[in-house]
RNA sequence: CGGGGUGUAGCGCAGCCUGGUAGCGCGCCAGCUUUGGGAGCUGGAUGUCGAAGGUUCAAAUCCUUUCGCCCCGACCA
């Protein structure tokens, strides 16, 4: 880890990058106290705010109710769906003591990986005819997996999400759920984030233990590796036969129900961090940055600055009621220069600086985040102009990030383009290739080059299906899928 | 679990070889001067030197034991 105060080049050293950018930006902090967790410090914690404010409202116009089940549940309960247990159990923390005592096996509790199995033992309380269903079921949570490898974000052992868990009648209202809610990510991703995304299907190898499929949103951070930032997962009835989720039908028949579930993760955060920031530290998009716009007042003398946090306060009065958060950094003792670092760090969009000189001509100076030089804006007039200012920055930001994504995106047919293109650098790009859609193909590249298979992309999403052979075995295929190194 | 490293002020480190008053940078506090891209000067506060035991007149330093953490090789939102 590079010195307080400075952040490694992201050329130089990109995971040391990665860790100075949070670390500079103030976000949050590995806790070292408890292993692999990590504290979300303030403004770390208001992205997070940011991102669940727009995705709750995302859930309720889908018809989503929040709700929220304990954070222990019964071993007992893991064990009953056989996929489920063989993906989780490696990594699952038991509570094995409680009251003084030990609990006896039968008795004890892991902390929550997910809930599935929790929600699908009240699923099974509360649903009993077809007028129940669909029932769809979101909450907000924490969850823990005993990782043995923990990054900020990306992976700790502790981390914030919301997980949705619906039961239906028909496995075709199921899958309609899955593709809603993939949207319902993706659309968010590139809305909001400023971050577009590849949706698509995973192989069976990398899908969530005990579904039948899950679907995904793959994004390219500016290493060029992948980052999963979103699962939608079709469960089929296994979870609704391992805790007999049954329902009557319109005719008094008794099935199963067929449920999904679909989650994001504090991980965006990391996801944001690593699509959009430069050698300065972080930048937010304007949807997502709990700060859009700051003031910093300029002043020497004491009559000066009464005059100018005074001008300062009332463009901020008018800024705020065109809905954007604005913030007047009036402290005193800290320098302009330093402050200009400080929220250029903290990744805030757009800086507006008001001195004496500027109240004399009735102008401020703005500075975006990402542009080298000043711009003088009538002062009368910034407040209107602001809301299309953003819209700007934030339209630049997925432009760009497009742009880099279509730049480090080939297109690879041999198996030498392949070994040159993944080389022993550890770099990484989008890759389209054939692939003969075996476990096995997919291991052995795994394997030799640490690329696996990001998914099988929808209609839309990847090149055109056509046949072609696998770049590895040569073995016959239908259709490209994405290949990178990955997070 | 195997290999390597490291524990000294809030943070980052030096001191250890060759035992002798615990130091540096940043940060923090106070005052003055500053303030349009990371301020300067002066003064100040802060340590059971990871823990336990031993050797010694004397241990951060030498010896023994022990604990924690980090990095590299087997899982993943």
């Amino acid at each position: 880890m590079a010195e307080t105060g400075k952040i490694t080049k992201q050329s130089e050293d990109f995971p040391a990058w990665y860790q100075d950018v949070i670390r500079e930006g103030d976000l949050a902090e590995v806790a070292k106290i408890v292993k692999g967790c990590m504290v979300i410090k303030p403004h770390g914690y208001a992205i997070w705010e940011k991102i669940q404010a727009d995705l709750d409202r995302r859930f309720k116009e889908t018809g989503h109710r929040n709700a929220y089940f304990p954070l222990l549940i019964p071993m007992s309960f893991i064990k009953k769906e056989a996929e489920h247990v063989e993906g989780f159990a490696p990594e699952i923390a038991v509570v094995t003591h409680a009251g003084g005592k030990p609990l006896p096996e039968d008795e004890q509790y892991c902390i929550r990986p997910t809930s599935e199995t929790i929600i699908g033992h009240f699923f099974a309380k509360w649903i009993s005819s077809y007028r129940d269903l669909p029932l769809l079921i979101n909450q907000w949570a924490n969850v823990m997996r005993w990782e043995l490898h923990t990054r900020m974000f990306l992976r700790t052992t502790e981390f914030l999400w919301q997980e949705g868990h619906t039961a239906h009648a028909t496995h075709e209202d199921a899958l309609a759920e899955v593709a809603r809610m993939l949207d319902v990510y993706g659309d968010f991703a590139q809305e909001m984030m400023a971050m577009p995304v590849i949706r698509g299907v995973k192989t069976d190898s990398e899908k969530f233990a005990g579904a039948l499929e899950t679907r995904c949103i793959e994004a390219m951070m500016r290493d060029g590796r992948a980052l999963q930032a979103g699962t939608s997962h079709d469960l089929g009835q296994n979870f609704g036969k391992a805790f007999d989720v049954k329902f009557q039908t319109e005719k008094g028949r008794e099935e199963y129900v067929w449920q999904t579930s679909w989650g994001v993760s504090t991980r965006l955060v990391g996801a944001l961090i690593m699509t959009h920031s430069d050698d300065s530290g972080l930048i937010l998009p304007p949807a997502l940055a709990p700060v859009q716009a700051v003031i910093v007042p300029i002043y020497k003398k004491e009559e000066e600055r009464a005059q100018v946090v005074e001008a300062a306060q009332k463009l901020a009065a008018d800024i705020r009621k065109k809905g954007i958060c604005v913030e007047v950094d009036d402290r005193d003792g800290k320098r302009p220069g330093d402050k200009y670092y400080e929220w250029e760090r903290k990744g805030v969009p757009v800086r507006i600086e008001i001195g004496p000189r500027d109240i004399a001509s009735g102008e401020a100076m703005t500075k975006l985040r990402l542009s080298d030089g000043k711009e003088k804006m009538r002062m009368d007039t910034l407040a209107a102009e602001l809301p299309g200012t953003l819209a700007g920055f934030q339209r630049f930001l997925y432009e760009r990030a497009w742009k880099f994504r279509e730049d480090n995106t080939v297109v690879l047919n041999t198996w030498d383009e392949f070994r040159e293109v993944f080389g022993e650098s550890g770099g990484s790009k989008f890759a389209w290739c054939h692939w003969d859609g075996t476990r096995e193909t997919e291991a052995l590249i795994k394997e030799e080059t640490k690329v696996t298979i990001r998914c099988i992309p929808l209609e839309g999403q990847g090149p055109a299906p056509e046949d072609g052979t696998c770049i590895r075995t040569g073995r016959p295929s239908r259709q490209r899928v994405l290949m990178a190194r990955s997070y």
